[in-house]
DNA sequence: TCTGCATGAAAAA
DNA sequence: TTTTCCTGCAGAG
């Protein structure tokens, strides 16, 4: 489930998994053959997440500065594996596997998968917005773009050069809790609106690290307010089409917007 | 077991 | 705006 909560623990299992070991790097599909050659037998010396875009950096050594990255996306189809002891044998599409000495890692289906320069790489994070879940976080970026913008909130915060790591749950998901139609206008938002969507941004991301999911919903307003929380009762309108709101009733909409399906409830979100 | 949809985004048109 | 990449899962049967 890639949105950038998901990036940052793949981040953190690698960190945990190979920081500071060699590693066997090889591509069993042989898309990424030359690649996976540039990285064999080098030291996974960084692991870094920026959105949705994870870096692991390579060098002869564990204290040297990497030299390569490994750049990642998953988009919406990608999935990383993890095991202990040997590998078993690839089979299918297995872009890239890391490999350790009692370790293994096996990447599929990833939209981007390359290694690239350190310059490069502060290319590609340069094009990114904040992101929420980033100690250096600047909001303010994002907040002059949106109050600049006649684009729909909706829109922008789907724009990874706006802010990075947002996908559709959490779009669908910020926009409810904050009561913003998706609709209205950027530059249309106060500050003070901006400035909380943020923060429950950073709250909403932050949770989903710590779960491995996205739970958007507030105890009360679930069928079940207590014990572990069921996937039926996780969000308030994501993927829940004509089902009641949580909190008025009225069926919940879906509508493409830009190739995605956009999901609100009319009456909690002006 | 089968089917269709999905958390993304670049490229094509 | 549409197509493509090509995986995992839920729900139907």
């Amino acid at each position: 489930m890639p949105e950038g909560h998901t990036v940052h623990r793949h981040a953190r299992a690698h960190r945990t998994t190979f920081g500071g070991r060699t590693l066997a790097v090889d591509s069993p599909q042989g898309r990424f053959a030359a690649g996976a050659a540039l990285l064999d037998g080098q030291v996974m010396s960084a692991t870094q997440a920026w959105g949705k875009h994870l870096f692991l950096g390579f060098a002869p050594g564990p204290r040297y500065r990497p030299r390569h990255w490994l750049h990642v996306h998953l988009g919406l189809y990608g999935t990383w594996r993890f095991g202990a002891g040997a590998p078993p044998e690839p089979r299918g599409a297995v872009r890239v596997r890391l490999i350790s000495d009692d370790a293994w890692a096996e990447l599929r289906g990833p939209t981007a998968c390359d290694v690239v320069t350190p310059d490069e790489k502060d290319a590609i994070t340069a094009r990114l917005g904040p992101d929420p879940l980033r100690e250096d976080a600047d909001p303010s970026r994002a907040a002059a773009v949106v109050a600049r913008s006649r684009t729909g909130i909706g829109a922008l915060l789907m724009r990874q050069d706006v802010v990075a790591g947002i996908g559709n749950v959490y779009r669908a998901e910020s926009l409810f809790r904050a009561g913003i139609d998706p609709y209205r206008p950027g530059r249309d938002l106060s500050g003070a609106e901006w400035d909380a969507l943020w923060d429950d941004l950073v709250v909403l991301l932050s949770d989903g690290v710590r779960r491995g999911s996205i739970v958007t919903t507030r105890p009360e307003d679930r069928e079940r307010p207590r014990g572990a929380v069921r996937r039926v009762d996780a969000h308030y309108v994501y993927r829940r089409t004509g089902l009641p709101c949580r909190v008025c009733a009225t069926p919940v909409l879906a509508e493409p917007l830009a190739g995605r399906t956009l999901y609100r409830c009319a009456v909690c979100q002006r």
